[in-house]
DNA sequence: CCAAAAGTGTTCGAGTTACACCCATGG
DNA sequence: CCATGGGTGTAACTCGAACACTTTTGG
């Protein structure tokens, strides 16, 4: 997957229905066990991924979108950067990164979008909800957008991928310095051409995935 | 309930466990019963109310949060102008309206609140929901927020109970006329001192509770 | 030396905030 | 006539958007 690209890591499914198409990682929750922590010990079992922050993205229940009977699924959603989760290929599932330009969520037309059960409509939904995340949350998101140190051009391309437009350049540097949200570190990424200063996060400025409290004043 | 009072909808529990504790209504979900259907099968029946939006809070399912075992909640949560939803009073629980601020959710500290199950937690969350969607999102909340036709100044007074302050009349008033949210109508509100002029929605700029689709540019 | 990415300021419009006085009506 | 709520405008500030050129480096 390129740097910056969006994407999202899906199953190739083994059983019916839906055989053979693309489908979110899941399981059923087992009795007594958390939530978040069924799609933990999903994706560490079944993909060998392990420690990312999950936002939960809402509760489907429309009867029909399992032919096999009524279910209801909780869905959860996060950001990473893949290569920091490189999943273990082959370990139970057929997993792969797919591109959600190549998936074609918006043909709201014909089922062309080759997603096993609603998981089309659920992938859109969770964009929407990291872009509403990004826009109005960014000082305290949990999500990964970019290795732990990085450049504000690295930044600013994952903006780019997940609000599917460019941004300016200066606009957008100005607008994370001047919040306070990133540092600059003693070093510098060289290679490219001009080296370009490494930035961290500030610490704890940033919420951990666990409880949040809004601010009343926006 | 004063006018523009912030209250939420609990019933009694009849029953073990937290017999004689407040609770938000809910039911189990049926077999092919879309999860919307079971909270308005609900409300309808046991209270005889009907013909809101809902909006989804979440879902709600650490281990614990029900003594007689592991149960996943989806709550939803509304707003709507108490009068127009008269409940119907013992119709098979005992149901009232709860100032949230005699409620004590804010009493983090220790379990003052004599809430039921993690609904005080809900509850919490739904305020912070309700917020959330007026701030952002306010020309497209399907919430009924005042009667039909209405004076700025009731609109206001909602805004305040919600975010628990108060606003400035200039602003809140040139803020809602200029965003086009509202029309006046050829009537007033006579009877407290000088008329007020009343105004009712405009049509259809509001969306109906069921599909969205969030515009990309804010 | 040149291609490519890094880095840097200013201006404009829109929206939000703070703030004070006159008007109409009922009692 | 007066108490009460209805109604109005302006100035300061903040934030986001548009926009172009110089600097550094590797090849």
């Amino acid at each position: 997957m390129r740097p910056g690209g969006l994407a999202v890591l899906l199953a190739k499914r083994g059983a019916r229905p839906f055989k053979g198409e693309l489908e979110l990682p899941g399981s059923p929750v087992r009795t007594n066990e958390p939530l978040e922590k069924t799609l933990r010990r999903e994706l560490r079992d079944s993909a060998g991924i392990r420690g990312m922050s999950l936002e939960q993205l809402g509760a489907f229940g429309e009867p029909g979108r399992d032919p096999r009977g009524h279910a209801v699924s909780i869905a959860y959603f996060t950001w990473v950067v893949a290569e920091q989760h490189a999943f273990v290929a082959g370990e139970k599932r057929e997993f792969g990164w797919h591109s959600i330009a190549t998936l074609k969520l918006n043909e709201n037309a014909g089922d062309a979008s080759p997603l096993a059960f609603d998981h089309a409509n659920q992938i859109r939904q969770a964009h929407h909800a990291l872009r509403h995340h990004l826009r109005h949350h960014i000082d305290q998101t949990p999500f990964e957008l970019v290795p732990a140190r990085f450049t504000l051009t690295e930044l600013q391309r994952v903006y780019e991928a997940i609000f599917e437009r460019t941004v300016d350049k200066r606009n957008f540097r100005s607008r994370i310095l001047t919040r306070g949200l990133v540092e600059p570190v003693a070093a510098k990424r060289v290679g490219n051409h001009r080296a370009a200063q490494l930035y961290q996060w500030k610490s704890l400025k940033r919420k951990s995935s666990q409880q949040r409290e809004e601010v009343a004043t926006k």
